[in-house]
DNA sequence: CCGACAGTAAACCATATGGTTTAATATTTG
DNA sequence: CAAATATTAAACCATATGGTTTACTGTCGG
């Protein structure tokens, strides 16, 4: 269940903020990296690099295996996992169905209302 | 087609880190809100959610017209469902398939490899 | 017209962010 | 051992962020 006030959600979405660091996430998701390669395609130091990684690490959207003098990262899926499925609530509001918002995000209000479509977990 | 290197995304996701944002798109998904219904929930003075939700509306995911001398505000989804279609090109790196991970994201790489299941158009 | 009300603007503050440069720490290699 | 490599740490800087308070603008109700 993921809440509304949490700190996950905070951390993977200001990790997503900026372009940089999804450039990175799209790199990893070709495979492993080190930090210096993905350093490489920025106009930026590695010292810059460096810390943008860790900010990804920090949010959860990135694990690191230190192998010798190289740090290997690949991407680890799950917390942008939460924040795909912290958005799909609000798929109403953006689909075909005007009518479909009518209702929907209410499961906390009538937590008791069961049975309704879309009553998944989050918030 | 939605670039990676996207301002857009980058107010939109700015917009989500913070839990009181969150919080006030929440309601609004309930139904249009003033500026003072949307800042009661919090001990927050009434310029602080003010400029909350001018940072919401900057992003796009919130819409606002004036009635006399209250501004109801209403959610807009399209910009959610941006960031939404972003995250789910990811979906490999979290769903049960880890396999399907094998090759996606490379529509960019292999352009004219069309054919590719997932093969969508963000970025 | 006058006061209450809804909201913004502006100035201010503390802290976070994104970046740099210059060490420092390990590790690999000659 | 010494030099080169990969990365972090630390100090620093400019700007952004989240919040406040104190005006100010505009609208509604008498």
């Amino acid at each position: 269940m993921i809440e509304n006030d949490s700190p996950r959600l905070d951390a993977v979405f200001r990790a997503l903020a900026d372009p940089t660091r999804r450039a990175m996430l799209r790199r990893l998701a070709h495979g492993e990296h080190s930090i210096g390669e993905l350093a490489q395609p920025f106009a930026m130091s590695l010292a810059g690099a460096s810390k943008h990684v860790k900010v990804l690490e920090a949010a959860g959207l990135v694990r690191r295996t230190v192998q010798g003098r190289t740090h290997r990262c690949r991407l680890d899926g799950s917390r942008l996992a939460e924040a795909y499925h912290w958005l799909r609530d609000y798929e109403p509001f953006w689909a075909d169905h005007p009518d479909a918002r009518e209702g929907l995000l209410r499961a906390d209000d009538a937590a008791g209302a069961a049975g309704h479509r879309h009553n998944r977990d989050r918030d």
